[in-house]
RNA sequence: GGUCCGUUCGUCUAGGGGUUAGGACACCAGAUUUUCAUUCUGGCAACACGGGUUCGAUUCCCGUACGGACUACCA
């Protein structure tokens, strides 16, 4: 529903569907259910079509695509709905309702004041309400030819056991008389979610519908609409999936959550066209569409083995609606971010040169091709996400100008300060050096002073990168040559000093 | 409040009447790297509670507790 941004857990029910309709060679739809123009966000449709397309799930029918069963806006169908419902209202099973908002409200303080008693539109008060079923035809005829605002609603059974067959919860069973008159068709002409859910799954020929366990509670309804429509036979399969829960806590996860926890909740990025405020998206953050893929896939699914790493084509076969899990799962970034690393990771060196390229030319740093590659080599196994490559790999080309004071203070020694003029001196002499060949002076210029190598390492560090972080350093060196080196010890030795007190 | 759903390490989960209750993330330690990280090895750590059924229950049943969803002319 276009409603707002698409959020991780839409994203994850979007994919069981997927899974689902491209292991058993059935086809996805995508229906845009727009019912509620109060709640229509300008741009929404376009931000789940681009969502989805990124992480890889692909419609074979919709509002673009078009299909068998177009339109695919329900605000295109809005003609369809009122037959089903005036069939209902001749089958008794549905009735008109003249209620102001107010008669409503009034109903529902006053039951709220019994105790035990259901504040509900159902068997129990509608005798008392504004209706078809209490009006005589003569009232109910003037309503409708006065154009006394209305609704249709549902006339729920008294006493009736309700059976509802989830494959992922198994047989659910409810008492008719704790579900409401659900308002089938709207005052303005449009009908609600239920209505038009029924009526497009059974038009459109939808044999499972994988929605979130906040539908569950309504599903009973649904069976019931079904049944009175004559549809029993074509009703399609559900399965309610457990809900994506917050880190910490309890509870549906939520975007304050997420803003709370640092990361992001929608799958790109989000601009609020009512305040203006951008949500920053997993794609834009630097997740890769198959990290996240696969992450939301195990969020409470499992292939029944150890297997963790799967391309979507892997989830495609080894998908089971049955291997689903019952209980909501808490949102674990820390997850997500290993499995961004694992795919990050699996990049050849050149494809992460090239991203490390694209992200310097940002930072007008010039580089050639050759030494990206070295400089992605050196850093593939401590990113996790792309622009990692030149965040740490900024120090290949730009020269530390402070150096972390902490570290400083404690590895900068005298034997550090000598050990380093040496090798700057050693160094400077030199055109090319390779890592072996930088390890060979760095240990015969330690040899020479009597100082342990590990001792300066870290100080040797901190020169090279202002830190006390980043990759080998005597890959660091090969990468950054002889010259570059001897030059950075010597800056260094100018601002720290060459004397310790 | 009512209805429905759920409950295995901190987290995601496997398992299932008899198991040393398995894996992964996170965390910790050791080894390697004369280097922070990586990598490797190891460690910590769970069946919510109470009743049944049973020779035996974490597994099946019932209850309790806790958690969640829903309770709109929203989806």
């Amino acid at each position: 529903s276009p409603t707002g941004a698409l959020h991780i857990g839409g994203v994850r029910t979007a994919l069981y569907n997927y899974l689902l309709a491209r292991k058993h060679g059935g086809k996805m739809i995508l229906r845009i259910e727009d019912t509620d123009q109060s709640r229509y966000v300008q741009g929404a449709e376009e931000y789940i079509k681009e969502a989805l397309s990124w992480v890889g799930i692909e419609f074979d029918e919709g509002p673009d695509s078009g299909g068998p069963y177009a339109p695919y806006r329900q605000s295109e169908r809005k003609s369809m709905y009122k037959n089903y419902a005036l069939q209902l209202i001749d089958s008794g099973h549905a009735y008109y309702a003249f209620d102001s908002s107010e008669e409503l409200e009034a109903m529902r303080n006053k039951l709220k004041t019994q105790k035990g008693a259901n504040a509900q539109y159902d068997s129990t008060t509608r005798m008392t309400m504004k209706n078809s079923l209490t009006l005589s035809v003569k009232e109910v005829e003037n309503h409708l030819e006065s154009k006394t605002p209305y609704v249709i609603r549902l006339k729920v059974p008294d006493n009736e056991q309700v059976v509802l067959n989830d494959l992922i919860r198994g047989e659910v069973t409810v008492l008719s008389s704790q579900i409401d008159d659900k308002v089938l068709m709207k005052s303005d002409g449009m009908p609600t979610y239920h209505l038009a859910n029924v009526v497009d799954d059974y038009l459109m020929k939808i044999s499972h519908v994988i929605r979130g366990e906040e539908w569950l509670p309504s599903a009973p309804l649904h069976v019931l609409t079904y049944q009175f429509l004559g549809w029993e036979k074509e009703m399609p399969s559900f399965a309610h999936l457990p809900l994506l829960l917050k880190p910490d806590g309890n509870g549906k996860l939520s975007k304050r959550d997420a803003d709370q926890m640092g990361f992001p909740i929608f799958p790109i990025n989000w601009t609020d066209p009512k305040t203006n405020e951008l949500a920053e998206g997993f794609r834009e953050r630097g997740y890769s569409p198959e990290a996240l893929i696969n992450f939301l896939a195990l969020l409470g699914w499992n292939p029944g083995n150890n297997q963790e790493l799967f391309s979507l084509d892997e989830l495609i076969s080894a998908f089971e609606i049955d291997r689903i899990g019952k209980s909501g799962a808490k949102f674990d970034i820390q997850k997500a971010n290993w499995f961004n690393q694992q795919y990050l990771r699996a990049k050849s060196d050149e494809e992460l040169a090239g991203i490390l390229l694209s992200d310097l030319k940002l930072q007008n740093i010039q580089c050639d091709l050759e030494k990206a590659i070295s400089v992605a080599n050196a850093l593939r196994e401590r990113i996790t996400f792309p622009k990692d490559l030149a965040d740490v790999g900024k120090l290949f080309f730009v020269a530390p100008t402070q150096f972390d004071e902490k570290i400083a203070a404690k590895k900068w020694n005298q034997e550090a300060i000598s050990v380093l003029s040496m090798l700057g001196e050693e160094l400077h002499q030199k055109k090319v050096i390779t890592a072996t060949s930088a390890n060979e002076i760095l240990q015969s210029v330690t040899a020479a002073l009597n100082v342990p190598s590990g001792k300066i390492m870290q100080a040797l560090r901190l020169v090279l990168t202002g830190g006390a972080s980043g990759p080998d350093l005597m890959i660091t060196m090969e990468i950054l040559g002889p010259q570059e080196v001897a030059a950075r010890i010597g800056y260094a030795l100018d601002t720290l000093g060459r004397k310790v007190s």
